[in-house]
DNA sequence: ATTATTTCCGTTACCGTGCACGGAATTCAA
DNA sequence: TTGAATTCCGTGCACGGTAACGGAAATAAT
């Protein structure tokens, strides 16, 4: 930390012969200020090589800046609920900052909510946006608003096609079938395995389980190739269709003892995995919501594969943080984050 | 956020009849207070709720404190690299606070230097300390000083009797052992199993591993309660002695296929591995140094049992830097991390 | 009782920015 | 030319805390 090195407002009103009222104008360029002490004074700031003080300035506005947090709606116990965790549990680090993260929420289906969450979002004037984003292009649309605002956004989970993000934080989406693969097997031959999936995934034209049912099947195709790999589609909202669909399909399978589904619902299939407890049978799912760390604990699931939502909100938030208060680039733009494998000797302390 | 609810020293200090300055010294304790005048500050806080302005504090200040870290010295590719690592990583972002965290640190063997490197960090007058202690009673002894002097401090990795420490993270060491054991039998019956041990930890009174052994050792008498558990003790100097122990133990169990070593130092077997490849092999270890997750890579070694140890001494700085900055005291105050499974299917996202 | 110490404590000048207020300089209208 | 309306710009206080300085009060020394 320099000593007498910086340069502060009062050093650029002396070399230019102006005031700090005029040099704190042109920074803020609220106006009332000439072209020709605009140009001087941003030529003294160039050359002067001035920074802002971030302390100074947070103390005499002794206001936080707001950071807009875009997710879908957190259904208690869904995997966004982990999501907005994260945030309240960054809020204490980040808001010493001057920061004060701020969720806005939309329907996860339904597009017109998030139009509505966005234009919500640009009202509060964030000086940074977080998103998990859903919707390709309206996304994309959303981002280019922000930068022609001038406002720093982060992705986290999945990223849209845009380039103009700060940064990016999630999980390696192929990788992780591939893992998921890995620990169905546990590195054995295994004779079958089925893939519990959504049904309105397949229809929708983004499944968002794409690229993770991809390394799935080829981890499968390359150290299991002899074994078949079935799908069997259920409706996360009918319990009983569920049961009555495992019911059918097992009937027609009923050694069939490896099981994995590659979104965060596992938690679906545990009624019935313990009503029909089969020791030998292993189940593989992802993330670590509530409901699926009680599964793992009680035995039922196997394992679960978890990116840690909490912590990629934190990484998100910090990384805007870094940008907003001192300007500082995050050192790589895409993150791929750490793949956690929970078992029931590992849960109790995640 | 209130509006106008913030208390300043000011405030306390009108309540209390006294000054600013007096407010200053009690909240720093930099003495020159009478015991009556400290109490009526300390009470005066608790009532009225009192919390410190950081940027105020960091402005007026414009200068920053230094936050001591006590570490055995890095030799490369080892463990305590990476809790070096950790403290680097931290750094960009905890500077922002105006905390300057700095290294000391001391031979593993060598008591009299660690005696060495705590009167350098004294000397350095810090605002908190973090110790990876290796040396029991030393470092109570060290802890006693640093609390005379009012100066926090947080131990990670792990923890002796201590009790006055503002917090502690580290890895459960008994359920990473059976953790450990889960991952070796990989949740099947295995014939029997090997732990390959250092040797001077058997004669030294503080073996590090010595929990971690007993959660190894409960999980096979519940779970392979007729596997034979071997061990073997080599001495990490002398690789060509691995070597000729390795060979000398196997010729006699040749068809011991479960090895693990409860430490950091798996990679010590690993060219004796490679030379005798075995796919049928299960090898598991601890630590993400970087000869291990090599041999992760390669597939010498199953799986690696991590605790993330720059995120260790992350959160140790940051929960100084909470109470330091806003007199915050952690949550919790000794903290069990997360134990992370690395397969070569996840290590390259680590 | 007086002087010398020590212990305590209040005063005050910053730290670097934000912003309101009012005044000078310039332009426009008459 | 003069008064009014605009532009521009400087001054000064506020933000909450830090720490040096010096002085008053309490205690010890003479």
């Amino acid at each position: 930390m320099a000593k007498k090195e910086t340069i502060t407002i009062l050093d650029i009103a002396r070399h230019t012969g102006l005031s700090k009222g005029t040099v704190d104008r042109v920074l803020h360029n609220r106006g009332e200020v000439s072209k020709k002490s605009h140009e001087k004074v941003m030529r003294a700031i160039e050359e002067l090589g001035y920074e802002p003080n971030v302390y100074a300035s947070l103390l005499a506005r002794s206001q936080d800046l707001t950071v807009g947090l875009l997710v879908p709606a957190a259904e208690p116990g869904s995997f966004w609920e982990l999501v907005s965790a994260g945030a309240g549990k960054t809020a204490g680090s980040v808001e010493t900052f001057g920061l004060s993260p701020r969720l806005f929420t939309y329907d996860q289906y339904d597009i017109d909510s998030f139009r509505d969450a966005c234009r919500q979002l640009l009202e509060a004037r964030p000086a940074g946006v977080v998103i998990a984003p859903l919707f390709q292009e309206e996304t994309n649309r959303f981002a280019r608003e922000l930068e022609s605002g001038g406002i720093p956004y982060v992705f986290i989970d999945s990223k849209p096609d845009t380039i103009g993000h700060l940064a990016y934080f999630g999980m390696p989406p192929y990788q992780s079938g591939y893992l998921c693969a890995d620990q169905l097997t546990g590195g054995q031959d295994i004779p079958s395995a089925l893939i519990v999936r959504i049904r309105r995934d397949r229809d929708s034209r983004s499944d968002p389980t794409l690229n993770r049912r991809a390394g799935f099947m080829d981890y499968m195709e390359q150290y299991c190739p002899e074994c078949p790999v079935f799908h069997l589609f259920i409706d996360p909202n009918d319990p009983a269709g569920i049961d009555r669909a495992l019911d059918a399909w097992f009937r027609l399978h009923p050694d069939v003892r490896h099981i994995v589904m590659l979104n965060s619902r596992i938690h679906l299939l545990v009624p019935w995995l313990e009503r029909h407890p089969d020791r030998r049978r292993r189940v593989v799912g992802f993330d670590n919501l509530r409901a699926n760390m009680d599964a793992l604990r009680r035995g039922t699931v196997t394992c679960l594969i978890a990116q840690h939502p909490e912590e990629q909100m934190r990484q998100a938030i910090e990384a805007l943080a870094d940008y907003i208060l001192r300007k500082k680039l995050p050192e790589n733009k895409d993150n791929f984050m750490h793949m956690d494998i929970l078992t029931r000797f590992n849960v109790d302390y995640y």
